[in-house]
DNA sequence: ATCAACCCATTACATTTTGTTATCAATATG
DNA sequence: CATATTGATAACAAAATGTAATGGGTTGAT
C-alpha cells in the first residue's frame, strides 16, 4: 500500500487541480477550467495523492470518482485556496492604496483649514482607508513622524530634522486681518509702516514665522504694539473681527474666517509661509502615504493655482 | 513604479519564504530555517514581491526591513500557510484512519452480541472516529451498503447481491437453549430425534438459516412442534429460560444470555451460521472501512479461536 | 584605516516541477 | 461496429527552484 510521505512538498497547483476535479467532476473538464491540458491535471493530481499518501479518486470505467477521503479533504483544501486568493486580493487593495490606516499629524489650524477638504476628498476616493488626524506641538510632531509613530505630517518650513524627509507642499501669503470698521480697512494692502501705533494681534511666539515678522518690523524701525498674543488663527481672527486690532496671519489658514465682518488685506513686504509634507527618512513611504502625498500635491497645487489667480 | 501583475502565479514556497523572513528578521536566517540557501530565499521573495506588485521590504544598510504593507499581508499569509499545514495534518489523520465517520448496519442481535466489544475496542483505538450503528432488515441493509448509504455491514451468509463485496467474517454453531428444568437438560448434546414432540422456539421465519433447520427436521422425518416463533434471539432465550420449550439458536448470539437458568447444548447434526462483512462493490473500501474491516478480522479470529477451544 | 564577519543581490548552472503534444487502453454511444 | 470520450503515460520544452561562487555594502574590532 502507499506510504505516508511527509517529504513530497505540497503545492498550490496540486490543490487547484484537486479542487477543479472535484468541482467539475472530471480531469478533462478541470483542465479546461484551469486553462491547461488534461495530462497536466493528471500529474498534479498524482502529485497530491503522493503527498497525502493515499488515493483520492478511484478509477473506474475510465472515470474519476472521489473517495470519501477526498471529500473529507475537499473542504479544507477550499479554505486554503480561498486564503491564497485573499492574499492576492489584499495585495491588490494595498497596491491600490484603498485599504489601510494612515496616521497624520498637522497643526490644528492646518487641519481645520486647507487640509480638511483634502482629507475628505482622499477618504471619498479610498473608502476603505482609515485616517487618524492629530495635532501636536511642532517638536513632538517632528519626532513622531521621524520614528514612525505617525506615518506623515505637515509642518511649517523650514525644517531640517535629520530624520525627516521633507517635501514642500504649500505656500501662503501673509495677510492682515481686520474689521471693516478699522481705519486701515479702506486700503488695498497694508505696509509695515501703516501699522505703527496700531494694536497688533500676533501668534506663534517663538516660531520661525513670528521671528520673521518681528524682523520685518525691526528692519522697518516700526515699534510693535502687541495688544494680544495667542496660538491659533481662529482666536486671532475672532478678536480682529471685534476690532481689537490688526492680526497678522497666514492667508490660507485665515481665509475660512473672512466674511463681512473680517477683511483680509495683503501685508507688505511680502512674507511667505510655507508648509511641507514630512515622512520618516528612516524608511520609504508606505504606498498609502505615497498615495496620500500625491493626492495632497494635486489638491494643493490646484488650490494654489486658484489662490494665486486672486492676486 | 512596479505594476500590478495578476499573471505571475502565487506559490506556497514564496509564502513560506516571506513568512520565514518576517519571523527570523533576515533572509539568511530564513534560509537556514527552511533548509535552503540564501539566494533561493532572495529569489522567492523577489517572486512574491513581483506577484503582489510592490516592495515588501526596504533594503537599507544591506538589511531587510519589512514595509507596512508586508506587515499588513503577513497575517493573511500566516493563515493560508496554516491552512496548508492543516491539509497535511488532516491527510495524515485520514491515512491513519483515526478520523472520520463510519456507518455500519448489522442485525440487532449481532450488535448486542459479538459486535459490541469489537466496536467498543475500535472506538478506543481510534478516539476521533465516530460510528453510527443501525439495524435494518437484511434486504434494506443490503441495499444501503450497495449504494453506499452505509459504509459497511454484517449479514448472514450466503449472500450474492451483485452490488456487494462480501468477506466471510465469523462462524458459529447452532445450539439448543433450554431451562435446566427441562428433561433434556441432562444431555451433553441434543439430536434432532430428541426434539420429537418437544415444544420448539424458533426464529427467523423465511430466512436461510431457518430453512436449513426445517430441512434437517424434514430429512430426519421429525415433525416440528413450533410453540413460539419470534425474530430476536433475546426473546427466544427469554422464553426458553421460562421452560416454555427448546430454542434453536445461533451460539454466538445466544451466549450472552446463558446463565444458571439457561443452558446452551450443541445441536446435532452440526449446523453452521456464517456472517460476512459487506461493502459496496461499486467503490473501493474507504481507508476507515478498511481499517475497521481489518480490526474485525483480528477480533473475530481471536474470538473464534477461543470459541472453538471450548468445543 | 584596515580587516574580518555579516548581509543581501546577482550570476551561472543543475535539478525539479509544470507544461506541452502524441499516444494508448478502456468505455460509453450511436 | 465505428466513433467519441476519458484518463494514463511517454517524450520532450519551458519555467520554477535549487546550488555554488562572487561582489558590494555595512558593522565592529582591532
Amino acid at each position: 500500500m502507499s506510504e505516508l510521505n511527509t517529504q513530497s512538498p505540497l503545492s498550490l497547483k496540486s490543490l487547484e487541480a484537486f479542487r477543479a476535479i472535484i468541482q467539475t467532476g472530471s480531469a478533462t473538464a478541470a483542465a479546461s477550467a484551469l486553462g491547461v491540458t488534461q495530462p497536466a491535471i493528471s500529474r498534479l493530481l498524482a502529485a497530491f495523492e503522493e503527498h497525502v499518501g493515499f488515493a483520492l479518486f478511484y478509477r473506474e470505467k475510465s472515470r474519476l470518482f472521489p473517495t470519501d477521503e477526498a471529500l473529507a479533504l475537499f473542504k479544507e483544501v477550499e479554505l486554503t485556496l480561498q486564503g491564497a486568493e485573499r492574499i492576492s486580493l489584499l495585495a491588490r487593495n494595498i497596491f491600490n492604496s484603498d485599504l489601510g490606516w494612515l496616521k497624520i499629524v498637522a497643526p490644528n489650524s492646518f487641519i481645520a483649514g486647507p487640509l480638511a477638504d483634502v482629507v475628505a476628498d482622499f477618504l471619498r476616493q479610498h473608502p476603505r482607508v482609515n485616517i487618524s488626524l492629530d495635532t501636536h506641538s511642532p517638536a513632538s510632531a517632528r519626532e513622531m513622524v521621524a520614528h514612525r509613530s505617525a506615518d506623515c505630517g505637515f509642518i511649517q518650513l523650514p525644517e531640517n530634522h535629520p530624520g525627516l524627509r521633507v517635501e514642500p507642499m504649500l505656500k501662503s501669503h501673509t495677510m492682515c486681518a481686520l474689521s471693516p470698521a478699522h481705519p486701515l480697512a479702506t486700503r488695498s494692502y497694508i505696509e509695515v509702516q501703516d501699522l505703527q501705533g496700531e494694536n497688533l494681534i500676533l501668534l506663534g511666539k517663538g516660531r520661525y514665522s513670528r521671528l520673521q515678522i518681528d524682523d520685518i518690523f525691526r528692519q522697518a524701525k516700526v515699534p510693535m504694539k502687541v495688544k494680544l498674543e495667542t496660538h491659533t488663527v481662529a482666536i486671532a481672527c475672532t478678536f480682529a473681527k471685534r476690532n481689537l486690532g490688526v492680526a497678522i496671519v497666514n492667508d490660507m489658514l485665515a481665509r475660512q474666517y473672512a466674511d463681512s465682518n473680517l477683511l483680509l488685506l495683503p501685508f507688505k513686504p511680502t512674507l511667505i509661509y510655507e508648509y511641507g509634507f514630512i515622512t520618516s527618512a528612516h524608511a520609504p513611504m508606505s504606498r498609502l502615504s505615497q498615495a496620500f502625498f500625491e493626492h495632497c500635491q494635486r489638491a494643493f497645487s490646484d488650490m494654489q493655482a486658484g489662490y494665486l489667480a486672486t492676486f
